[in-house]
DNA sequence: ACTTTTATTTAGATTTACCTAAACTTTATT
DNA sequence: AATAAAGTTTAGGTAAATCTAAATAAAAGT
């Protein structure tokens, strides 16, 4: 496997999720966006991964990974979600903050640390978020559906699980009628911030911070 | 505490070495040396450190680390002690395969991390090369009198441990009389190849080779 | 003390990963 | 279909960390 800086890395593994979010071919500004740079950046990394074909990229024509980049992407996302399971399982992080840490780990490359961390935690299939995780081979399970709501696409979703379990959050859920199982149809997402307008069956739609859904996660019925 | 990027914080880590290793003032070459770089590169980066006051350094006259340049160098070696001790106790590496996976991870600066983990592993006090690892405070225990004989600097020394148990290496060490506890002299280290001639007591004097100096475990008497 | 050798610094380039501003394509709107 | 808007690329530049080659300073040898 070729050798990535990490800059590369980073936008090997953007691409990945852009690509799994849905998107045919991959645009410049929403990499940009994904990575919190410029445009005339990712156009000028956008050539040097295709000189390296870990991407197929035509001028104007969005980004692809190709086989050899996915499995770079794959080899990535398998070290930052077992650092993830690391620092939570081990070292007692709570799932929000681990991402940021293993972000940074992430990148050291070394198979024989990352299969032997694998090991020492059980070879666990899915991380603290649920995400699957690749094998050292390269295969990774489903893609979770479970979706914390902020992110959810659907617009017809089911309520399962809260992951914040403040008396505070509990007691606004219930007020509101959130609870497991419950049905969620989701109105309108305002930009401005982040804020989503919800019903619940027939009773009169009400809105709920961008706070309050990140701690609700859902799945598409 | 400023944040150093990581040649910055390996540069700090060298001085903080050669420093310790005895030089009053740590010279541009030896630094380029301990690098693996040029001495262009090392007077250039010295100005850098010395404009953020992590070292004193005047021109032809070598570098030395500030109180500050110093407490960073703690931090920097309690995070690649930490780290070497998880690689050993949790991940079954080898004490000598470690450095240079902890040389990676001691890079990514979390004081909270580097907190957990050293918790996690039991608040060790030793790494497994046997060197002593700074607290949170940049509180750190007596560097180790033990040393491998390629690295000892006395002349006199006594024999504390061999590392490495093959049953070749035992053997040689047997016929030459080295077991635990032999006093011995060095005559000569000789530069190009990194051997030594030693003497035991009375007995005519013998040349071992580095391989087998690494693997002897000596402390000045 | 002078000269040679060794060590160090400066000057000028290079590479990576960015950036801004201007030019150019594509897409959307009238 | 023409034009406006949005998205993308190019051109040219910057900062970090390196390098080589040349210049300069310090140390060592005679």
């Amino acid at each position: 496997m070729m050798n990535l800086s990490i800059a590369e890395e980073n936008y090997i593994k953007s691409i990945y999720k852009l690509e799994e979010e849905g998107q045919e071919a991959v645009t410049t500004n929403a990499l940009a966006n994904e990575l919190d740079t410029k445009p005339a950046s990712v156009t000028d990394m956008a050539k040097k991964l295709k000189e390296k074909q870990l991407i197929s990229y035509e001028k104007y024509q969005g980004i692809n990974l190709t086989s050899e980049g996915k499995k770079a992407a794959l080899s990535i996302i398998r070290r930052h979600r077992l650092w993830e399971c690391f620092l939570v399982d081990k070292l007692s992080f709570s799932w929000e903050e681990v991402h940021e840490l293993a972000e940074e780990l992430e990148h050291v490359r070394s198979e024989k640390l990352i299969n032997r961390l694998s090991d020492f935690l059980g070879n666990p299939q899915i991380d603290p978020h649920g995400d699957p995780i690749p094998d050292a081979l390269g295969k990774m399970g489903k893609p979770r559906v479970q979706t914390p709501l902020h992110k959810a696409k659907a617009k017809r979703l089911e309520v399962v699980a809260v992951s914040d379990k403040s008396t505070a959050l509990l007691e606004f859920l219930n007020a509101k009628g959130i609870r497991l199982g419950t049905q969620l149809d989701v109105i309108e997402r305002y930009e401005f911030d982040n804020s989503i307008e919800l019903k619940i069956r027939n009773q009169p739609a009400f809105t709920i911070s961008e706070q309050v859904s990140k701690n609700i996660m859902v799945k598409p019925i």
